[in-house]
RNA sequence: UCCGGGGUGGCGAAAUUGGCAGCCGCGCUUGACUGUUAAUCAAGUGCCCGAAAGGGCGUGUGGGUUCGAGUCCCACCCCCGGAG
């Protein structure tokens, strides 16, 4: 157990409900929360310069322990004078611990693991042995067996420099059995200890620490887990662990998890996600949100915008766009839709020209600052029921 | 005009030399993507009719040989190269 002063201020400004809308003190500056935060897991917001990512708004990233320790190596980038320094950016930063690593070395990405299909791009099997001591995993980069336990994550955090480390914990599968989700998730509270034990002793005094609420789909081990990581006394807490199958599932897991945590603590949802599913989070008390979504979709010719019936994506691909003279979306305020038409980012998508893949991670990371921002602006105002409502029926967050 | 080479899906091309045409790739269509091993992955795709099962038609054109022709023979059309 710790009894360290508080590494972070967390303000609460307004509540409407559960939601709230605050801000993050952290020692790179103030995040305003609820927010989304971009991934840049080896260091860079894929497609954009750092530079692009702080001028549209956003204030926290999110690197990954478990792919700077492979490379370049945390005491590579501890001699470049930290995570900041390296990649050049001075606001906020969160690293996560590389517990879902693990998972994705194993499984793929989460869908993949759920629908049963050996990992797309990912899944190579690497994971040699999950212990109590730690996990043992074969490099995806040059196929040499390496270890990473709780000691050696947090070692590495610290050594990166990160406002906020991740504990490191096992993503417990969606397939898991519950008495393996039991054992698992009791294990990760163990390692929550060695890490904040680690982190008491050698952690940066200004790094704060969040531990990883786990328990899979079961309510009594959300509960165990919620009380066993609120009780270590973190700076924060986040819902991890694959939620469900299907939205429904994971909106019901989310609904019955967040409520378990202490409400004065920042709260991160892992992983998620999709306009609708932050929307749902906020109204559960969650301030904070990292996810793939934005930017991959971007990458992958799908643009978000304002159409719940079709998961809030459009598809630039298809052919309909080809001669379309108007914007990804009406009166979107991103560096994209001021200049550029459906035609022209159809046409370049199809390209597979690497401009396309960096305008529409403009767009999609513009869409979930404006969605987020309306969504503090709201909560401040009183009205995020409202807002939520307008969203889900296709209003445009910056018009809201 | 003569000599030589060549015409196969939307495109580049295969076809064990007379044995289920179109392997493979591109393009196209559809699907997937939520703490990023994903600017990726999966499925489909000769043409026509059909919702589907299925049916019909297909290797420049027209004939021929053969149980069977992209492949062999004859004539013609077109393209490329060379010679006049």
């Amino acid at each position: 157990m710790r009894s360290d002063p508080r590494r972070l201020e967390f303000e609460i400004d307004a509540r409407e409900g559960a939601a709230r809308a605050g801000r993050l003190l952290t020692a790179h500056g103030p995040v305003a929360t609820p927010a989304f935060i971009p991934l840049a897991t080896k260091g860079a917001v894929r497609t954009l310069d750092l530079g692009d990512v702080a001028g549209l708004g956003f204030e926290l990233i999110l690197g990954n322990t478990f792919h700077l320790f492979i490379s370049p190596g945390a005491e590579r980038i501890a001699e470049l004078g930290g995570l900041h320094r390296f990649i050049g950016w001075d606001r906020a930063l969160i690293t996560d611990s590389g517990g879902f690593q693990v998972f994705s070395l194993a499984h793929g990405g989460v869908a993949d693991e759920i629908k049963g299909r050996r990992g797309g791009a990912g899944a190579s099997g690497g994971v040699l042995e999950i212990a109590e001591r730690g996990v043992r995993f074969r490099s995806y980069l040059d196929g040499t067996e390496r270890f990473m336990g709780p000691e050696e994550s947090m070692d590495v955090q610290a050594k990166l420099g990160a406002d906020i480390a991740l504990a490191f914990d096992e993503c417990t599968p969606f397939h898991a059995d519950r008495d393996y989700t039991a054992s698992s998730t009791e294990r990760t509270h163990r390692w929550l200890e060695r890490c904040l034990d680690w982190h008491g002793e050698h952690g940066p005094p200004e790094q704060a620490v969040f531990g990883i609420v786990q328990g899979g789909v079961h309510e009594d081990l959300r509960r165990e887990s919620a009380q066993a990581v609120s009780a270590t006394g973190v700076d924060g807490l986040a819902i991890g662990g694959t939620l469900g199958r299907d939205k429904p599932e994971m909106h019901g897991v989310l609904a019955m998890t967040a409520p378990l945590l202490p409400p004065e603590a920042p709260k991160h949802l892992l992983g998620i996600g999709e306009p609708d599913d932050l929307l749902a989070g906020i109204a559960l008390g969650i301030d904070i949100f990292d996810c793939a979504v934005p930017t991959r979709l971007a990458r992958h010719g799908m643009a978000l915008a304002p159409l719940p019936a079709s998961r809030f994506r459009f598809d630039l691909t298809k052919s309909g766009s080809a001669t379309d003279e108007g914007p990804l979306a009406e009166g979107c305020p991103c560096p994209t839709c001021a200049v550029h038409t459906r035609a022209y980012l159809h046409y370049l998508s199809r390209a597979e020209a690497p401009t396309a893949a960096r305008l529409l991670t403009l767009h999609n990371l513009t869409f979930l600052e404006r969605l987020v921002a309306g969504a503090r602006e709201a909560i401040k105002a009183g009205g995020f029921n409202g807002y939520r409502a307008a969203v889900m029926s296709g209003t445009a967050p910056w018009a809201a």
